[in-house]
DNA sequence: GAGGGGAATTGAAACATTTCAACACCCGCA
DNA sequence: TGCGGGTGTTGAAATGTTTCAATTCCCCTC
């Protein structure tokens, strides 16, 4: 129990010098069945033109000699590929990992496969594998840009590359995309709080490069405004730079040395939330007696946080499926194709972690 | 909303003729850079062989053209490719998505792309990929099996391609394997029941041809005899076809059921325990005052559920590394080449989820 | 002024496919 | 007997690279 960091190297027998050294090649496989090479192809890609017996042949010497074939050099002739990029801002993150099974099984029907890379809202990386992507040929890419310049993913299209935006609305709708209202989103999580009788609320964001954590601070700010508060009063934002538990408790921390301390606060994700609920209780303020809290995204767990938390749910689920759908229509689509927009509706979750501030102030 | 499930649809302007009709390849770069074809791909490969002032002309004709290189042709005359494959078990279980980042990171720093597939524990859908990926020509595969049988594994390691088994040993080591001890998990969370007076405990395990199952439960039943307890007696077991929450609270209700109600659960996995303390609560059963619940794998959330969740803690982090780790020294290792097995031990991690039995039976 | 040697460049083969025009064969019909 | 028309099959070109032996060029030395 205590060698946890020290794992057991088992080094065992086995040197293998099994290794095949040259793959074969439908050649061999043409020579194996007496036919020529056309042939082979044939059998593998248009049956119909070869007759039974043929077939029959082939495919016995195909069993027969192991042959695998090369989906390179497949795709090097033929043209387009099976594959499509998916670009995350963060792989690990509870957000993204409902996400992809939508993707996932929508485009396992398609019989795409899904190359996953993380730019941790990195544009230096994002732009990396964006290159990396295009070199292998992708038909598509489904991506959550890291920043907030998104021409180059505009001109990636005009290569011939699909691109669905997933998460983020393009400009000018140049580019397919699925997205949901986060200004919405803010503004419900605002709206929940100021109508509880909140009059101050912490809010921790993201950086605002990120389009998503400028959009929820705006549907913040017209709450406030609608609920006849200055926002700049009424709101006290702190940028995290790591939207994860440690980030929410720095950011609670310094949120409660602020002289006017909040009475409320609203967090950029989930995972904040959590390091913030975490915290309250090791400090013991009690929540949502004396510190209301709202979350973002409605991950699983939410639900099953202690106290359970309040929300604004994504229909991640859809989100997934939605994407892949429009970079497949992207796809057949050949020639004039009109970019499409879809936008979901986020909702509020509400639990048991918020409620009116202790001394319930000026009610309006 | 309410209009959650009606996203609005928003076709825009913007049908694109614009799609490049031919890539441009290498032999464009040379032509408009006056030189030959092999002193472009020097350029791009062996840069040292090329003088100074062809590699400024053949680099400002690639951004002039807006070139850019083509993997596939590249792969199938260079031979090995720069990608691996990612089999798991279900891609959107926090389990993996924890597990995938310290995979992710360390082979983007060794300029792998990952292409990532979810089995869905179907050994069907397991064979597709691995057929698809082998075509594709993958340096390696790292996987989580499917089913018991790993003959087609090591059949494919014989063909050339990298693998190594994540979260499960192979049978006489015949492949690079990363794994937690499941004997001991199961061992951990029966010893810690046991010791605290429990007699009879429920057991949601999934199916037993899944190994990490089948290894729990042995564990699970050294813990009891060694309690002085007759695992069959002590021990109900019963086989969830769905790990999951939903999974957890149909286990719950059989569980209930019984005629010897138990007094404690182990659950296979912290979202099955998710499903059990969710429905614990709803019947208005205490935990752990009448039922004391322990998960398995130490997710990032199972400290935040009420009650805090006792739980197993896979190294999950360490895990990903150490496998892509086994893997690219698998690649640097030409031939003869050692298979190893790592193997971290879990740990046992003790929250508020679980007491003593409510009648402090017979201890012993 | 011839020859040697190193650096830079070239040309062609090779990689594993797909595609397509051309060919062979067989059958029925005039 | 010759001929048209399928149906199957073939051969070769094309795809975008890398690699490597061969070549050119230039400078230096004797």
């Amino acid at each position: 129990m205590s060698d946890i960091d020290r794992p057991s190297k088992t080094s065992t027998s086995g040197s293998d010098g099994e290794r095949a050294r040259t793959r074969l090649s439908m050649v061999d496989v043409a020579a194996h069945a007496g036919v020529s090479l056309g042939t082979v192809s044939n059998v593998l890609n248009r049956p119909e033109l070869v007759a039974e017996r043929t077939q029959r042949r082939v495919r016995s010497s195909i069993a027969a000699l192991g042959f695998v074939p090369n989906a390179p050099a497949r795709q090097l002739r033929g043209g387009r590929s099976r594959t499509v990029g998916v670009v995350v801002r963060e792989i690990g993150s509870p957000y993204f990992s409902e996400i992809l099974p939508g993707l996932e099984s929508k485009l396992a029907k398609e019989q795409f496969l899904l190359m996953v890379c993380s730019s941790d809202d990195s544009p230096d990386k994002e732009a990396y594998y964006l290159k990396t992507l295009e070199e292998h040929r992708v038909a598509g890419i489904l991506i959550s840009p890291a920043g907030d310049d998104i021409e180059h993913l505009i001109a990636l299209r005009q290569r011939g590359v699909g691109v669905v935006l997933l998460d983020r609305l393009g400009v000018g709708s140049q580019l397919c995309a699925v997205a949901v209202n986060n200004v919405q989103g803010g503004d419900l999580a605002g709206d929940h709080l100021f109508s509880l009788g909140h009059r101050r609320i912490g809010f921790l964001n993201g950086p605002s490069t990120v389009r998503q954590c400028a959009d929820r601070r705006e549907g913040l700010h017209r709450a406030a405004r609608r609920a006849g508060l200055d926002p700049d009063e009424a709101i006290s934002e702190i940028t995290l730079s790591v939207l994860n538990a440690q980030g929410g408790e720095t950011g609670l921390a310094q949120l409660l040395d602020d002289e006017r301390r909040p009475s409320a606060i609203f967090c950029i994700n989930d995972m904040v939330a959590v390091g913030v609920l975490r915290d309250l209780e090791k400090r013991g303020i009690a929540a949502p007696g004396e510190m209301s809290v709202v979350g973002y995204d409605d991950v699983e767990f939410a639900a099953l946080l202690s106290p359970a938390l309040t929300s604004i749910r994504m229909p991640k689920q859809q989100l997934g499926q939605a994407a892949a759908e429009l970079l497949v229509t992207d796809f057949r689509a050949d020639d004039n194709h009109w970019h499409q927009e879809i936008v979901f509706q986020p909702e509020l979750i509400i639990r048991a972690s918020t409620a009116p501030p202790p001394t319930s102030g000026q009610a309006s």
